[in-house]
DNA sequence: TTGGCTATCGACAACGGTTGTCGATAGGGT
DNA sequence: ACCCTATCGACAACCGTTGTCGATAGCCAA
């Protein structure tokens, strides 16, 4: 991901406004593979910035989103996840029981749906989710 | 999946109980491909049978998911949909602009985690998605 | 068949993650 | 420094799902 500077420039590039709030939630989210949800992403932001509100949060990360500087991951685990790693193609290892989520930083060959499906579907990205349990948890 | 009348002695030697609203259920399911959402099993169920609940299809779904006759999708599309193909392993197309999730019969090779891995975590289910758009919306 | 135990029922309210509203504040181009 | 408007925080609404609970009805045993 981007450093919290670069997204400040690439911000004001479109149009959007960086405050302190947004400024901090990109530091956080700076080389950070934890997943966070975006409650926690906020516990976080609050306990430096006690004014900031969940509601900056979930604006600024769809922000990015919309940007393409992260990724919004729904892996059932009851919240959304932010992954902030755009670079590099890869999947996730989640744990069924604490939720947890993991890089894979393997890409699969072969992955590619048949023609006959191709017809009438157009594919625009793939991602391969493997559960189980962690190392904690089993 | 199960006839209504094999998941009716199935369910009677669990201990569970076997309702006309289950039976009803078991009918809607049965050998349907479209990933129904639970409000839309209710809707048709609804339309049969006035008085069924809610909360009963949801119910009736868990149950059958803990039998292992039903796979319950999260694929972010807001609401679980109901996979009755237990049988063939498959993998999903799901349309980002309408939510239509389609069967991909077709199994992938090569997909497991590197033994760096696999220490510490245990594979239970490998999920492949495809998202992309489906021919109607696009 | 009947009786009784208890799983399941429907109605309703609560829950948790996320989003909408809105008046006030403050960023940043001019 | 000014002004326009994006962003802010507070609050309530939203929606899918689950908990509660008294009433009903399935299933087993007699």
């Amino acid at each position: 991901m981007k450093t919290s500077d670069q997204l400040t420039d690439l911000f004001r590039e479109r149009g959007l406004r960086v405050t302190p709030q947004r400024q901090l939630i990109f530091g956080l989210l700076h080389d950070n593979d934890s997943h966070p949800t975006v409650e926690s992403l906020y516990e976080r932001a609050h306990a430096e910035m006690p004014t900031m509100s969940l509601k900056t949060v979930y604006q600024t990360v769809h922000d990015l989103e919309a940007l393409g500087e992260v990724t919004v991951l729904d892996l059932g685990t009851g919240s959304v996840r932010v992954d902030p790693n755009v670079e590099h193609a890869h999947h996730h290892l989640v744990c069924s029981s604490c939720g947890r989520v993991r890089d894979l930083a393997v890409g699969f060959d072969g992955l590619r749906v048949p023609g006959s499906y191709r017809r009438d579907f157009t594919v625009d990205t793939v991602q391969v989710i493997f559960r189980g349990h962690c190392h904690n948890c089993s």
